[in-house]
DNA sequence: GGAGTGATACTCGGATATCTGGTGTCCGAGTTTTCGCGG
DNA sequence: CCGCGAAAACTCGGACACCAGATATCCGAGTATCACTCC
């Protein structure tokens, strides 16, 4: 039982763009850059960000991306699904309906002891990551991380990001 | 993410292997027939289960696999352990250390705090598996099948197992 | 008839093909910007 | 000097190769059984 690699991208660019000013945007080369992983292939889990509603898409020069909900209301389990999709990893293919003794279609009305179990630990799972949002980790963030850090990434924000054309004065 | 499909028929072999006499063992050859899936798949599986200490294999005729514990000391993380590996699911690559941006080695003797999230989800999992035996579930089926059910199932026990060569008088 | 011995049949164990899904990359559609031109 | 228009540059979006791990299978190692032979 694996996960993608995507997840961790995704959770990490969803933090990044959680910090740049609202209503800015930023362009998925510079997302890879700072991450320093593939551009294209990033590309491929923000779209799906995108398609879930996690992520908003701005086309064109001066686009990019940005989040689609306040980071205190976009959980883990949110991007988690989002990227992995919400299909249980545990699936029940009713092997005790094959077979020589197969069990009575009567007592199949209610559902495999054994998979209702599995169903318990995902459930488990997805409520602990339900908990946690990405607002969780931006306060954490500032609260361990030191000053420095905080004014190199807000440098390099400022040097990437793209404002909406509304009325800020382009810092280019 | 998706588990195999493996686990699933591990499950459900350790139940019946629970339901026979002490001592007495199955070969696979029975355990994929009574399932209905590949024997030889089945077998690979077996395998691991005895690898990780779950079953224990009786080799040669009238040889087999049966339980290497109580049913009650065999919990459904044992299992999925020793079927799929006990390797964390969400793998950390540490990708705060890398790019133009990348966070000071000092930050980073705490673990990623995301990576520490992605834990806690997985502990959750696990601590609700590790809650359940096969004992439970040999209860539960006790309780909701009919006794017809248990009634087919000991015959073919009667019909495959093979006991131990102690006292037993071979009811073939 | 009983014990010893060899062949036998059946079991598990590991090494070997095949195939789906994740990984990685590319080119095309769409939009804003920008430059040039005309008024 | 200002407005309009076409070309260009940059963005995201979807379609196309590649590779690891799960899936599926086979043949070989090992052992209890069984039959045969000899005593």
């Amino acid at each position: 039982m694996k996960m993608g690699e995507g997840v961790e991208w995704a959770i990490h660019c969803a933090t990044l763009l959680a910090t740049l000013p609202a209503g800015a945007a930023l362009p998925a080369k510079s997302l890879a850059e700072y991450h320093g992983v593939s551009e294209s292939y990033l590309l491929k889990h923000l779209k799906a960000l995108a398609a879930g509603g996690i992520l908003e898409s701005v086309p064109g020069p001066k686009g990019g991306y940005r989040l689609a909900r306040e980071p205190d209301a976009l959980t883990f389990l949110d991007i988690v699904e989002a990227v992995e999709g919400a299909a249980p990893a545990f699936r029940c293919t009713e092997i005790r309906q094959r077979g020589p003794v197969r069990a009575d279609p009567t007592a199949c009305r209610r559902p495999c002891a054994i998979y209702a179990i599995m169903q318990e630990a995902e459930e488990a799972w997805r409520e602990t990551l339900k908990r946690r949002t990405v607002g969780d980790i931006l306060r954490h963030l500032t609260e361990t991380l030191p000053p420095r850090s905080h004014a190199d990434t807000a440098a390099w924000i400022r040097e990437n990001a793209r404002m909406l054309p509304v009325i800020g004065p382009g810092s280019e």
